[in-house]
DNA sequence: AGTCGCCTGGTA
DNA sequence: TACCAGGCGACT
């Protein structure tokens, strides 16, 4: 489900709740989604740290505590996390909670169980974390490491944009809407593009990922924020869940094609 | 590089 | 009833 826009919001509505907590104890009813260690030792590992901060890191959330332990999350197609009181009723498909030493408690919700929770010492990321590509909002994001990580390859530029060890955080959405933006059609590979249409691109990720985050992201139907709210930036879509509709730039009708196993969405007279 | 599995629920 | 879904890792 969520996507960098989407995390980053669900970052930004849970910080405050989070930061400066204690954590009591908690409860995972769904084992598999703890990675490495079983249930027992990550609740005791966790039980008693104080929380100093959470970053985004891609699309992990990245929670971070005293003696450097850090908890990942990955919330995949249908997570949500929430902070509520420990005694408000309890929602369908929460599989993990963690109760805070102020009466409340993190509640990660998952109507898919495809969500992962893992513990790692700082410095000591897991491999899947340690691989990603870079922040494309990050000041070292440039142009230029747009094209070195594209580099030669013959690999589609769609696949390429959702490949996250090239770069962090873009999944189906904002793929088809960077895409659209920058007037490229998904299915070209990356050493076919131009410098112009590189340069393009890069600014097309940019903007939807930035609007994306000032808009809360974008809810289709599972993703909401760390206050249970949904986001506007399906207001704003170009492309995405737009197939049979008119193009805003053309007027030329939108198609769906199914394409490296992902539903793609796209303009064929304005992307070439 | 492509396909399948993980899961559940909504929609055609 | 079948197909589809903001993701990703393990297969062949």
């Amino acid at each position: 489900m969520p996507e960098l826009p989407e995390v980053e919001t669900i970052r930004l509505t849970i910080l405050p709740k989070l930061k400066g907590r204690r954590i009591i104890s908690g409860e995972v009813l769904h084992e598999k989604m703890v990675l490495g260690i079983s249930v027992k030792e990550f609740l005791e590992r966790v039980s008693g740290q104080k929380i100093t901060g959470m970053e985004r890191r891609g699309k992990y959330l990245l929670i971070e505590l005293a003696a450097d332990l850090i908890i990942g999350l990955h919330l995949r197609m249908t997570g949500q996390l929430t902070v509520e009181k420990s005694d408000s009723p309890l929602a369908k498909a929460i599989y993990f909670r963690l109760s805070l030493d102020n009466g409340t408690e993190l509640r990660f919700r998952d109507q898919r169980k495809f969500g992962k929770v893992f513990l790692y010492s700082r410095g000591e990321p897991p491999l899947a974390l340690e691989k990603i590509g870079p922040e494309p909002l990050s000041p070292e994001f440039t142009v230029a490491v747009l094209k070195e990580r594209f580099g030669q390859r013959s690999l589609a530029v769609k696949k390429a944009l959702l490949n996250q060890e090239i770069i962090a955080g873009i999944g189906n959405i904002y793929a088809d809407e960077s895409l659209f933006y920058a007037g490229i059609h998904p299915a070209r590979s990356v050493n076919s593009l131009t410098g112009a249409e590189i340069d393009g691109l890069y600014h097309a990720i940019q903007k939807v990922l930035s609007e994306g985050i000032k808009l809360g992201g974008t809810t289709f139907r599972d993703y909401r924020d760390g206050e249970g709210r949904a986001g506007s930036y399906q207001n704003k879509l170009n492309v995405y869940g737009q197939k049979g509709k008119t193009c805003p730039n053309c007027g030329g009708l939108i198609v769906k094609m199914n394409f490296g196993g992902r539903g793609t969405h796209f303009c064929p007279l304005c992307q070439k």
